[in-house]
DNA sequence: TTGTGGGCCCTTGGCCGACAA
DNA sequence: TTGTCGGCCAAGGGCCCACAA
């Protein structure tokens, strides 16, 4: 993977410097859930989550996640320095992170890790559409969706005939592309033909692929891709092994978490479906939250084409994603089923900053008489006192958490480096009264019921908050102590009903969460995207394999908004 | 980088199998001086020639090869296994080896080891032709130089006008490859039509790349590929950053060497100029080579067709290349200055297995009076005893240079990841008594001289003999103590009288060094070959940017043989 | 012996509206 | 509103030899 013109948000180690990509397109082409924390925060990185990545980069099986001795399973890190990156030959995107591990933060990046979350990079001026086969075929040019291009393109002249205009639209490197703009046919319509050839074969997009164009600030178009996500090849770097990659990822991070030091990761935000690099505001709200097993949540989740919906679930179990190498991680900790059967591809396990329980305005802005309990709101820093000293009272075992125990590690000839890596026990525990996940000041859905939200199956709901006070020992695997046969035919006897509720419930919630973004889709249009093989020479056909972008769109039913392509703002 | 074909040498870790890749085609592209050692013999692994690797992978400035705790700077493993890859995308070859460091090894291991030094896997039937402009222009097809269509290609029907066929041939990955093979023009030549830009383009061959075509033992037609090697921008994994590859590869193999546990490496022989992982007997022989300042010896590199000549140079220092992470290291410990002064471009630093002394013959088989000092020849086992012994006995030094000692490591608050592993010093000290280079029985030059062979220049031989005893201190830099200027005067003289030694005793020693491998090149013609740039569609020229090949083919003398194309074996 | 260029044919790229989903 | 097709024309892919290095 060469390297490209890279950019820096901040100051970056230098690595054959182009220019600065526009971190508008970049964040476009990344998707709307992606949110990088600003530079000079403070931030909690994850090495499971890290090494997540790295199996998925290579397109392997997530098998075994090493762990490393003395590597806590969590990192709060100071980000020094946020660089943008797309590879040059594919245009995938990346950023590159240095983190350096800190034991104590000062107000000033408390403060710059909340105001990060409330920044939405997502370019307002932008549309995205799904290639098709006769967008990419030799044969003809781009179709563009009509709204699209009256939304974003300038203005044609409709006094020629036809209405024809040259567009140059720069990509993430900063090289300019020039489509002719024509308003053409019976129907008449929006094409881009000459030029257009060009850059499918340069880019080598198929369809299923998509482009997108956003007019940035000065009202410059830019243009981006992103490649669908086809099940690709098992990937051998043929520079490092698979088990180098991790230990080097581990023993990076535990030499920077004992030095202080700084150290650098790459972030591939299409890569794996997670974030292992979360803002500490964010991670430090989500732990406040009562999480407890039966406990109704929304996730967003990204539509095909780079607009957000909200799927329905329920906590189904919380516990460790692996109890003995990463012993009390947050990461993936809880086990959740999900409301859609079209869910199948869903993740089953998340991370509790991921979801937004349902009908929990309350813990966001707890009312006054709560107050004097709690000295300072962390999530919600304001001005009278010490941020800093306020964290360590209202979360006293975080200092502990850094501490690095020159551990004697013992010697197990003849294991493997996997082997041997994943019976080293992370040495990190938790003080002993510290649980697992923090025990709230309440808990969220006996409080949703009472809000009048809940209705008519309070029985169950209590059920299972008592049997959620279980989670308060570290590590127990409460989900599968739990009566599975009851959950289903609750689920099955209260899914219209809920449905309900999450509509109402997504409404009133929305408009108090700073962290809920706007969702902005119109256009909806449901028509599965076709896909045909490619035309390959007669000569050597075999020889030419290349794969055809397997029919796999699938046509999953959306509550919300799905469509072929979607105009951020309203048309 | 994708996976691809996969071919098991020996059962290696499945990742995505598809078919053995063929030895000899791997061969033949990976070039004529790489040897891969047998599966189950005894290789010894370099920590910081892998390191050097992996930044040449990535095409970045070698800086700091960082050490690591308690790693030393050869480990002695046993070869598990070993498989060979080639890139699906790129054609790129590889090769995954698993290692086992041991402390002790069998008769059958060293036995392997001995006999892998012997085979030569360059496959006899091939020729290998430097792609011109034509070539790879959509123009034309593919010019077949004569002498090798004759050899490789099944012969022609010539009672056809014009005589033609089917050229079938599969590539590294199996695929097949069909080609319109026809002797045509006026004058008469060979070229292959139809077929041949499908395989152009969809290879992305440019001007200056190679094609080779074998003939196997099944006289099946096989291809490969071989890119030149043109300036290629840095390359960022955009995966793993570049300080966590590094630590990555040293604590794997730290790991692996505590444990006797294997550990994995890719070796990829087209990307950096040396091997890091050598057989144990190449290894223990070049030890009993006495090296002094001033010596002369030849070394084989690859010419641009595939085919090898020597070069001869001379000895100016010795010492560590990185004293203070890597000390003590047999890594390029030489430093080198080469006679030609086209040689601007060789490396500066070998190491010992790499070079031939000139005038060696006495030291491989030596003579019956000095036999009894040495109960066995560590490089040439016999079948009277064991040969683990006769090691421990001839090398002591070996023994202590594989326990692990747990070092209670000093942790350095600031330091960046590199910074803090180079302060590590590698806590492997060879026994004080122990010299650097070993001390020979005798010392070589001077034996070359009373061997007739060295002639009129004994006094300045002599003087650098003298100077040399100096190496007998570990890790001095002698090199800087000599006189450059005698040096340099010495060489000017002495140089065409060098020369005419050179041939001389480059035909004497062959014949008894086991390790000279053939040369067989014949159709040597001299002609630089030329560059253009490569058409680009005219709408988005800067857009397409795809940079043309530089004419970085620089016409280098050559003593021996050189040729746009060789056929192996005498035509 | 072989690299390059001109001549010439024909495949394929690419622009158009028709038509239907 | 937009995906795909047939029609049509022109660019360039690709096979040939001439010529020269």
């Amino acid at each position: 993977m060469k390297d490209q013109g890279s950019a820096g948000v901040s100051p970056g180690p230098p690595e054959g410097e182009k220019k600065a990509i526009n971190s508008e397109l970049w964040h476009a082409c990344s998707g709307p859930l992606v949110a990088m924390p600003p530079v000079g925060s403070l931030v909690v990185y994850f090495p499971q989550g890290h090494s997540e990545q790295v199996a998925a980069s290579m397109h392997k099986e997530v098998d075994i996640i090493p762990n490393y001795p003395s590597l806590p399973s969590k990192l709060i890190c100071k980000l020094l320095s946020l660089t943008l990156h797309a590879d040059s030959e594919t245009d995938e995107v990346y950023a590159q992170m240095t983190l350096q591990p800190v034991n104590k933060y000062d107000r000033d990046a408390m403060l710059a890790s909340e105001l990060g979350l409330k920044q939405n990079k997502q370019p307002v001026e932008f549309f995205c559409k799904t290639l098709t086969a006769s967008d990419t075929s030799t044969h003809g040019g781009f179709s563009v969706p009509r709204r699209a291009a009256e939304k974003i393109f300038p203005p044609l002249d409709f006094t020629m005939q036809p209405p024809a205009q040259e567009l140059m639209a720069k990509d993430l490197h900063d090289i300019p592309w020039k489509f002719r703009h024509i308003f053409r046919g019976q129907p008449k319509r929006h094409l881009l033909t000459t030029g257009w050839s060009v850059f499918v074969s340069t880019k080598r997009l198929l369809a299923g692929d998509s482009v997108l164009f956003i007019r940035d600030e000065k009202s410059q178009l830019l243009l981006g891709i992103r490649r669908a996500t086809r099940p690709q090849p098992a990937l051998s770097s043929s520079v490092l092994s698979s088990d180098s990659m991790h230990i080097g990822i581990l023993a990076a991070a535990a030499h920077a978490a004992a030095n202080s030091s700084p150290f650098t990761i790459f972030y591939n935000p299409r890569a794996s479906p997670s974030e292992f690099v979360i803002p500490l505001a964010k991670y430090n709200k989500a732990l406040y939250t009562q999480v407890s097993l039966g406990m109704r949540f929304r996730m967003l989740f990204e539509t095909e084409d780079s607009g957000v919906r909200r799927y329905m679930g329920t906590i189904t179990g919380i516990g460790d994603l692996d109890p003995v190498r990463w012993k009390n991680s947050h990461w993936r900790n809880l086990q959740v089923g999900w409301d859609e059967s079209t869910a199948s591809e869903r993740r089953t396990r998340v991370s509790i900053w991921e979801i937004e329980p349902v009908a929990t305005p309350f813990y966001i802005c707890p009312p006054p008489f709560f107050r004097p309990k709690l000295p300072k709101q962390p999530g919600m820093p304001d001005d009278e006192g010490e941020v800093d000293s306020a964290f360590k009272r209202a979360m006293p075992w975080l200092g502990d958490d850094f501490a690095l125990k020159d551990v004697q590690s013992q010697l197990f000839p003849g294991l493997s480096l996997v082997q041997w890596m994943a019976m080293q026990q992370n040495p990190q525990m938790l003080p002993a009264g510290a649980p697992a996940v923090q025990a709230p000041y309440l808990n969220s859905s006996a409080m949703a019921m009472q809000d009048g939200t809940g209705t008519g199956n309070d029985d169950l709901m209590r059920r299972f908050n008592m049997q959620s006070q279980n989670i308060s020992l570290p590590n127990s695997q409460v989900g599968s102590k739990m009566d599975h046969a009851a959950m289903a035919q609750h689920q099955q006897q209260s899914h219209q009903l809920q449905q309900q509720q999450q509509v109402q419930q997504s409404q009133q919630s929305s408009a108090v969460q700073p962290t809920a973004s706007p969702i902005a889709a119109a256009e909806c249009h449901s028509s599965p995207a076709a896909a045909r093989t490619s035309p390959t020479s007669a000569v050597t056909a075999t020889a030419a394999a290349r794969t055809s972008p397997e029919a796999a769109v699938t046509a999953t039913a959306a509550v919300e908004d799905r469509c072929k392509y979607a105009v951020n703002g309203a048309a």
